[in-house]
DNA sequence: AATGCGTGGAC
DNA sequence: TGTCCAAGCAT
């Protein structure tokens, strides 16, 4: 087995690495910032949001100070927001806990609302530069395609990603990888002709890229009809707020006399004004409904309108 | 272990 | 346009 070419990884990292706002620094506060919002979310997605939030919370303990309702605000748009009441609840504990010291051993770490073993792992690597792995999908394939394992243990991974984040300094090693998955080892179309691991990859010798790895394998979709309750009395329509999110409430069943079913009213929302009243609770969060896979409801593009209107203070209307 | 969480991009 | 998909954490 020969070794891991963390020579030509590292050196293609510090070449060719995306300049990116959360690369300006190693603060350990910031670090995290900038895992959280990356879980599941897009670079260009979080784009806009990292700087923002940080003039907003420069410190944990500006975070641990803040309310929740401003955190969710600068989150808004995000998505999942438990990421953003976990983070405040952490930035709390560390102030209260650790002095404000964000916790530089797993133990710690981990202890932390919303910080996994991957979180735990990025935030030792990359803030404090110690050997911990992180296994994130572009590491998964990355890791994948170079062993030639369609369905990777996750044991195997995680052993095989600790021998990475010691084979050279744990930050670069690890954002490499990470780097790598994301701009040249990529699900679809990768660029094995820029990758400085070309010559070891085994998925490369079979020309199985894209059959390594495989998708895991998914439920099958449920499809529920949902009916969105469009209620205009005289000051607007009817909305409840779920945490920080606006929407209408949604039924399984067609709403009765009296209501409209959002499904037809497209256009009622961009040609009146709305006004909000909201509407607490009385339905229950998911009770009496259920929403299965989120892309099966059908008035998903509208939410995020809504919640942009509701945002809107009503004189700039 | 299987599932929900929110959004945006690919097709 | 709709449908699928990403892939960390908590439960």
């Amino acid at each position: 087995m020969s070794a891991f070419p963390s020579r030509a990884l590292s050196e293609w990292f510090r070449r060719d690495h995306r300049r990116l706002p959360w690369r300006e620094t190693y603060d350990p506060y910031r670090v995290w910032v900038s895992e959280v919002m990356l879980q599941q979310t897009q670079v260009e997605t979080v784009l806009p949001y990292y700087d923002r939030f940080l003039d907003r919370f420069p410190t944990v303990e500006a975070l641990a100070a803040a309310s929740e309702d401003a955190v969710l605000a600068a989150w808004s748009g995000l998505g999942y927001y438990s990421r953003a009441r976990n983070l405040r609840n952490a930035a709390r504990r560390v102030v209260a806990d650790h002095g404000a010291h964000v916790p530089d051993d797993h133990e710690r770490l981990i202890a932390l609302p919303g910080i996994g073993r991957y979180m735990a792992g990025a935030i030792l690597s990359i803030a404090y530069n110690r050997p911990f792995p992180v296994v994130d999908g572009n590491v998964r394939r990355v890791l994948s395609r170079l062993h030639g394992w369609p369905e990777p243990k996750e044991r195997t991974l995680w052993d095989t990603a600790a021998a990475v984040a010691r084979a050279g300094e744990p930050r670069v090693m690890n954002q490499a990888m990470m780097e790598l998955g994301a701009t040249v080892c990529t699900p679809n179309a990768p660029r094995c002709g820029e990758c400085p691991l070309r010559r070891r990859c085994e998925a490369r010798k079979t020309g199985a890229q894209a059959e390594i790895p495989l998708p895991r394998k998914r439920p099958p979709t449920v499809r529920v009809d949902l009916h969105a309750v469009l209620d205009r009395n005289r000051n607007g329509y009817l909305m409840r707020e779920d945490r920080g999110l606006w929407e209408f409430p949604m039924l399984t069943d067609p709403p009765g006399d009296g209501f409209l079913h959002l499904g037809h009213c497209r256009h009622a929302i961009t040609h009146h004004r709305v006004e909000v009243d909201v509407y607490r609770g009385a339905l229950g969060r998911r009770k009496g409904y259920r929403r299965v896979r989120f892309d099966a409801v059908p008035v998903t593009s509208l939410t995020r309108k809504i919640h942009a209107l509701a945002e809107t203070p009503p004189n700039q209307r």
